[in-house]
DNA sequence: GTGAAAGCGCTAACAA
DNA sequence: TTGTTAGCGCTTTCAC
């Protein structure tokens, strides 16, 4: 059962030779139909697989896709991650998952170690710290397949997929604003994410659309991307303890997202009473919460599995690629109790 | 930087031999000081990587394991996974994750579709519908190394990793006893998983120890796992419509746990004045559920890094390992309000 | 239509 | 100490 048979095992047992064996198994046309016959009969009989090693090391290709993503522990991820597979596998691919936590250092690692391991392409969430893309923008230059995805590099002219952040940001500040909310918080991650960027532009826009002031104490940034609770709950203390406490706070990721109903639960301070919390997040129990979460869900597998079809489409092309596209795709905004006002 | 340098270029550019710079490359000790040393310096300047393909096939190893979960998205297999990789990532396997959700079917295609990925070895949790474990007895008899984890195989005797599911149900079925309750229902996955007889078995003795009657009625098997919500939720509604409705409910399974707080919320039971709630789970958020929740928790994270560690003991075992352990590690309650006793 | 031989990158037995 | 050679499983020219 796992002691498979080789092209040689055949080609001995038929009195055939490898090359007659091989061409008959992969249908070629220059070939006897008996032989050919012959041949399949008897390796469906002895449930012949090809060696997937032999193979790449012939075709000088690994048949497996890196993925670099600050970690696996989070719901937009694992999600993604989920989408990833159910099309690599489908496809005949490995996926080799590395986590970032947020640090360039840990992101350059990996990358150099997927690469040490031939891996035929790059699926790609940047960290937090990055700022320098410049790895990227090398391998790009040099044909090798990337497809960033989430947390995009906006200067390296690749494949991308990404969420309409600015919707759904403006849709989940709205709703806020029209709730009767008028002191509202952004809490979010690092600026140098594209993400973080695009999120406030979003939120901004809803302000303005309001006729809403932008209070840039009002704007809080967790530059570890929230792998430090510490820095989190700097940012929440600081909001509470303003002269103009916000009345509610949007935030811009995930992990902060629920990290921040942390914080609040352990300080005491009530949800929508004390302050009103509307989030991205992608997890799936929110509603359980206390109060239930308003959240913004992205398609993170959909996303993960659009990346995935892209980055192989990539690999797989004959030509090299010159065309590079970025699918965009929407977010949902679900209302619950968490943004209602308290009365 | 991903053009990578073979052992032939190396060769090349300083007139040596492969095979001398393959011995430079490996330190052994059959080689010039100063060749070893310009090898050395020569590949680190380029930057040399071997060829891990090359190397599989070279050595009959595709330093990848298999890992057979029932599903991803699940908060126990998720963290268990994350240990599998931590530990994986480190000693240069990689690690290829397929899921069964939950069907016998899926999992024995799995098993086939990993063998012929050719993987050094196997990390495997059952289905819930999984009876027939003779694939794993064959392969285990060929020398093939395997680790069930979790939820384990009974009559396969080799390496296994569970947690003490015994305790974990009596200090649960304690507690509520403690807290008061006599009418403890049982809400826990298929007959077939040894997880679910165990811990039927701790919740029993808790019950034995008070003297307290064991209630066939009460004891509810979601025979899919839970991966039907129809299934949990009939299971659900015919507890609450029994005569002597039980006032606890003690849950054997993540999934069923997470589901069954879904499903008392759309009924609008609530939790613990209507029913009480205690259960298997490793959800890092149900301390902010409404209410909170009474769980035990696994060490999951633990347990994946275990059976991997295991796992890759075996397989680099230079002799037919011949003995075989199982591992042992506790489980952890944590009393929240979901298990209080209403007022 | 079929076979022989080379080669993918690497290691190791054997020669020198 | 170093080089030559064969071979891991497979595909693919190139002969016949």
């Amino acid at each position: 059962m796992f002691e498979s048979y080789t092209i040689k095992d055949i080609a001995k047992a038929l009195g055939l030779s490898t090359s007659t064996v091989s061409r008959a198994l992969n249908g070629s046309y220059e070939i006897g139909a008996e032989t050919k016959k012959l041949v399949l009969e008897y390796a469906e009989k002895v449930n012949y697989r090809p060696n997937p090693i032999a193979l790449s090391l012939k075709e000088q290709k690994s048949h497996s896709i890196g993925v670099v993503v600050c970690e696996v522990a989070n719901n937009y991820f694992s999600q993604a991650i989920n989408g990833i597979e159910s099309i690599a596998y489908n496809r005949g691919y490995h996926v080799i998952i590395t986590q970032t936590h947020e640090s360039f250092d840990r992101e350059c690692t990996n990358v150099k170690h997927l690469l040490s391991r031939h891996v035929d392409g790059l699926l790609v969430s940047l960290s937090a710290e990055t700022t320098d893309t410049s790895q990227y923008q090398y391998l790009h230059e040099k044909g090798f397949p990337i497809v960033f995805f989430d947390r995009v590099a906006a200067d390296v002219n690749t494949h991308k997929v990404i969420a309409n952040n600015f919707k759904g940001s403006f849709d989940a500040a709205e709703l806020l604003i029209n709730t009767g909310f008028k002191k509202i918080a952004h809490l979010t991650s690092s600026n140098n994410l594209l993400i973080t960027r695009e999120r406030f532009n979003g939120f901004k826009a809803a302000l303005d659309k309001h006729h809403l002031d932008f209070k840039p104490g009002y704007l809080k940034h967790c530059n570890q991307g929230g792998m430090i609770q510490d820095e989190i709950e700097f940012a929440i203390k600081e909001l509470l303890s303003m002269d103009e406490k916000p009345e509610a706070i949007f935030i811009g990721s995930d992990r902060l997202t629920i990290s921040c109903m942390h914080i609040l639960k352990k300080l005491g301070i009530k949800v929508p009473d004390d302050i009103a919390i509307a989030g991205f997040t992608n997890s799936d129990v929110v509603e359980l919460f206390d109060p239930p979460l308003t959240v913004i869900r992205q398609p993170a597998f959909q996303i993960g599995q659009l990346a995935t079809e892209m980055l192989i489409k990539t690999i797989e092309s004959k030509w090299p690629v010159e065309e590079f596209t970025t699918e965009q795709v929407e977010t949902e905004l679900i209302a619950r109790s968490s943004s209602q006002k308290p009365r």
